[in-house]
RNA sequence: GUGACCAUAGCUCAAUCGGCGGAGCACCUGGUUGUGGCCCAGGAGGUUGUGGGUUCGAGCCCCAUUGGUCACCCCA
């Protein structure tokens, strides 16, 4: 093999674009009922947008992570590793806090990561982006949180698990951390290497420890939902109010915690079964520091991110199949040699065009193939109807039309032939 | 970045101890001068991921490399 996509890229082939377009265009009915705006960022920015939201602590491993380049006027650019940072440019560069808050945008598209694959990550993946921007009140973390639900329960998700949290705010944060580190550090000699890096770097991290031993040790660690200033608190038990009162149903996870320093309150994921390790089928989070961090004005926001090839996955490991993609119900054969054959092939390409501009699907066998041949090709694509054209019906006037449901076949008039079809098919 | 397993036809997989690379599915043609599905016959399709090494001889053994799968790290 010559050529191969590069590690990590995916082709998405024929046979799984009904899974795309079935997702992308539920997604475009509930951002319409939902009052969500579609913004396309692009797919480059300035590098310095994504080290900034980094945060510290993190940006060692982040800048390794993304592809950066530099263009022909040594400006540092890279390929976007996730929305937000580009959303919140694009809503700071356009004055978009003029606008009735909260701003509420989604995106799709590609994203990059210079990660090792595994299953459900790559490379390069596409991810359905939502931001509510401008507004504190806790029912627009309902409301964020409830376009993501609806989207798998119309999907026909099943056993997934809504995973929400309070991580606190920069005020009652610190306290949290500290108590982690005062409990950890007291347990120093249970604590891998890894863990013990944690402990230095990301204590909250400790708590995502996927070390079999740790896991008593994480269960009795000091909780945030014990640590919640009384406004994170009550912001907390407000949207937890929310989803009650609307029957979308939860787990607070205490263990729940984000990477990066800029999440503030609300944390949630979305858990399915039965794709591995990465099971995150949506992430996101309240981030009311991260404008400032990124030089604008205090305003708060809240979004989540979920990964349209990982749905793709929990779709076909729960068997559901997306709905067909329309294709053309009809074909018009042509056959005979010679003279005769290529009037009946001229008849044929003309009948195709007046279906296809009556809006009915068609096509055209190529090669000059046989009969045989043809008609099998039209079994093979599913085809309802196939007119064939030949010296008998060239000389009458009157085109074959051959079911194929029930093989039953008959002629029709050449100038009835379209209205014959459209009045037979749905 | 670390580790394990893997790579043979478009797909799923065989190939005995290192001894002439096969099957099923799919595709094409024919069996019927112009009639699909089922059946039968035939055909096409391969530098065994790539490069090197050992050997009289390598799909098989060794090294490297690329890629895949899965997990870890990280997770925006």
């Amino acid at each position: 093999m010559l050529y191969q996509a590069p590690r990590g890229t995916n082709d998405i082939l024929p046979e799984d674009w009904p899974y795309w377009r079935h997702i992308t265009a539920t997604i475009e009915r509930l951002a319409g009922l939902y009052g969500f705006e579609h913004i396309d960022t692009p797919i480059i920015e300035v590098t310095e947008l994504f080290e900034r939201g980094a945060g510290a602590g993190a940006d060692v491993m982040v800048q390794k992570e993304m592809y950066t380049l530099e263009d022909n006027g040594g400006v540092s650019l890279t390929l976007r590793p996730e929305f937000t940072a580009g959303i919140m440019r694009a809503y700071l560069e356009h004055g978009m806090k003029v606008k009735p808050s909260p701003v509420k945008l989604y995106s799709m598209g590609p994203i990059f990561r210079q990660e090792r694959p595994q299953a459900g990550r790559y490379r390069q993946h596409t991810q359905w982006n939502v931001e509510a921007l401008g507004e504190i009140d806790p029912a627009v973390d309902f409301e964020v949180m409830s376009i993501a639900y609806s989207l798998f329960a119309e999907l026909g998700f099943q056993d997934l698990a809504f995973q929400i949290n309070s991580i606190g705010c920069p005020n009652c944060r610190p306290a949290h951390i500290a108590a982690l580190v005062e409990y950890f550090s007291g347990h120093r000699s249970r604590l891998n290497e890894i863990d013990l890096r944690r402990l230095e770097i990301n204590p909250l991290r400790l708590l995502d420890s996927k070390e079999e031993a740790m896991q008593g040790l994480i269960e009795d660690a000091p909780r945030s939902i014990d640590y919640l200033c009384d406004e994170c608190r009550e912001h907390f038990a407000a949207l937890r109010g929310y989803l009650d009162a609307a029957g979308l149903s939860y787990t607070v996870n205490t263990l729940l915690v984000r990477g990066f320093d800029y999440y503030t309150k609300t944390v949630f994921e979305v858990w399915a079964e039965g794709i591995g390790a990465q099971a995150a089928v949506c992430g996101g989070g309240r981030y009311d520091g991260l404008i400032e961090l990124l030089g604008g004005p205090p305003t708060p926001g809240i979004g989540f991110g979920s990964g349209i090839e990982r749905q793709i996955l929990t779709l076909k490991a729960q068997g559901i199949v997306p709905p067909p993609l329309p294709a053309p119900r009809v074909q018009v054969s042509y056959i005979g040699r010679g003279e005769i054959g290529q009037q009946a092939k001229q008849a044929a390409v003309s009948l195709v065009s007046d279906l296809r501009a009556a809006g009915i699907g068609a096509v055209l066998p190529f090669g000059d193939r046989s009969l045989k041949s043809q008609l099998k090709s039209a079994n093979r694509a599913d085809v309802a109807f196939v007119v064939i054209i030949g010296e008998g019906e060239l000389a009458s006037g009157q085109f074959t039309v051959r079911d194929l449901t029930d093989s039953q076949q008959q002629p029709v008039d050449r100038a009835a032939v379209v209205a014959w079809l459209q009045e037979r098919l749905p």
